[in-house]
DNA sequence: ACAGGTGATGCATTTTTTGCATCATTTATA
DNA sequence: TATAAATGATGCAAAAAATGCATCACCTGT
């Protein structure tokens, strides 16, 4: 796109923060890329970038056109993905932000299932906590994020939300495991691995705790859902989970691989809430807004009463 | 804005639905403004244009990327307009669509009133009626709309509405003049202007005539506010208007160059809607954001009781 | 049948963009 | 404190792109 060389260009040396560097990205020169940005900043009547020895940084104008960038590069992306529906094919690229709890099963699941149907479709799929997931969104570096609690942004648009329960998993060999619901007080003493602090599950978590004034014995605080499945096969330990991040059927009660879960009571510890959402604003490409669509759908087929649109 | 220019002149194109014409237009020969649409069509994989003898059309795909070329350029001027702001003076151009009612009192009054405090602030006002101007404001031509009565398209937004009742306005002479409310029964038999049938004072008045089985003495129909008002001073006839197209004070019933106005009854004529918004989604720049706040402002001061946000 | 319109294309010319060498500054480092 | 290694800006020549002219092929209305 010859018309975009310039904003492109822009935005590349607002992220580098450098003018050489992002030249070197950009395989040009860095002469010619300082000229095409004194010569847009000659068009727009003031300079956007301040010039540091150690190299530029947007100025307040310089924020406000590269958000304008961004929007017009998404929208552009937008309408490629439209006019690529018109011949046919479904093409496009889909940007999906997340927290860990999806990335195990869901995501794989939901995608895989998208791209039966129309595999010109590629993906990014970036792992971020909340905040920096509607961060991701505002920058317009991300499409759609999946947040397990709590919105911060007014700048999120929720499409759908699932209500889901704070699962413990175990070995199905664990003494926990005979409950078919799990209260608080039965976790005393029990050693625990705990997702770390910026997870929604151990924000959930934190509230119960307080409120019943209950510690428990964390051997183990990982971000990684990947470290706590594996390593619950290999000790009588108790990990957390939502239903999202479990292995399909798990949260019926089904063992899967030798693991099983169990529902905490939810007096103990409040249900989240899972928001399906994109920029306030925006219009997606069409693959991104199917793409969520189908989302929604697998979580109407997995969780038909606690699905709200 | 050299990086816009390939965009600029596809929507040039688009408008004149003539390579040759829109050439002549731009200032530059044919073949150039040919060339560039032939390289973004290359750029974009797929035509825009149809080539038809008689010139060129939008085919579907062109529609799609003209309506983004359109949003760009609004959303561009809506950053410029934000970066003058930064630097002290409020710069802009603002572009209203109205229906007649607006644009003998009102509008002006309004735009006085924004224009003593930001005097770099240019405006654009296009009469249109209800229809055209919700497709001035979806083809981005306008940014603002006052629009009386009915609202036929979803993408309109609305901000804020005021009730209009439907007054008569007349030589303070007239026999009618004594009444403080006038029946649809009084007109029986009294020569009258009457607004064209696109205006949304004609609609109302249908309405109440159509369920009275009522048929006025219509001597005269235009959609010229200038033409009946000024009428009105030469022969003993009525016309028809809604407060926001009178003369300030008329309304209360005072007279104002020998024409006063009195209201129709509510119980015979219903009361109208005028809705003031603009294209859903759309971020307004500054200028027209404020001036829509002092449309807003004038109202409230005007019609305290019948303004609704 | 034909005159007058349309968009497309080859080629020479003009304009714009790019890259090299270099300057003036600032920052990090010895 | 002196010095080396960054940074962005600028003059000038080469490369690339855009433009204008002349012309073609085509369609439409008369």
């Amino acid at each position: 796109m010859r018309f975009m060389t310039s904003l492109r260009f822009i935005d590349a040396v607002a992220r580098e923060k450098s003018i050489r560097k992002a030249a070197e990205k950009l395989a040009i020169t860095s002469t010619a890329l300082n000229r095409r940005i004194l010569q847009v900043e000659d068009e727009i009547g003031q300079p956007l970038f301040e010039r540091l020895a150690s190299g530029v940084r947007l100025n307040t104008a310089g924020e406000i056109f590269v958000q304008h960038i961004r929007a017009q590069q998404a929208d552009l992306a937008r309408v490629q993905s439209q006019l690529a529906d018109l011949s046919g094919v479904r093409r496009g690229h889909v940007r999906v932000t997340s927290g860990s709890e999806t990335l195990r099963h869901f995501l794989p699941d939901v995608i895989a299932r998208y791209r039966s149907e129309h595999d010109a479709v590629t993906f990014d799929i970036s792992r971020q906590h909340g905040e920096a997931a509607e961060a991701a969104l505002g920058s317009l570096e991300a499409d759609l994020a999946l947040i397990f609690e709590p919105i911060r942004s007014s700048d999120f648009q929720t499409i759908a939300t699932a209500r889901q329960a704070v699962y413990c998993c175990m070995a199905e060999t664990h003494d926990l495991a005979r409950l078919d619901v799990i209260r608080l007080h039965h976790l005393i003493d029990i050693p625990v691995i705990m997702p770390t602090s910026q997870s929604g599950v151990r924000q959930l978590l934190n509230v119960g705790l307080m409120r019943r004034e209950i510690n428990l014995a964390t051997m183990l605080e990982t971000d990684s859902e990947e470290f706590t499945q594996n390593y619950l096969q290999n000790e009588k330990v108790v990990g957390f989970q939502i239903p999202i991040g479990l292995a399909k059927y798990m949260a019926e009660g089904r063992s899967v691989n030798g693991l099983i879960a169990r529902p905490l009571d939810t007096q103990d510890i409040p249900q989240g809430t899972m928001h399906i959402g994109h920029l306030r604003g925006r219009v997606l490409p069409v693959a991104a807004a199917k793409f969520m669509d189908l989302i929604i759908t697998e979580l109407r087929e997995r969780f038909p009463k606690d699905l709200d649109q």
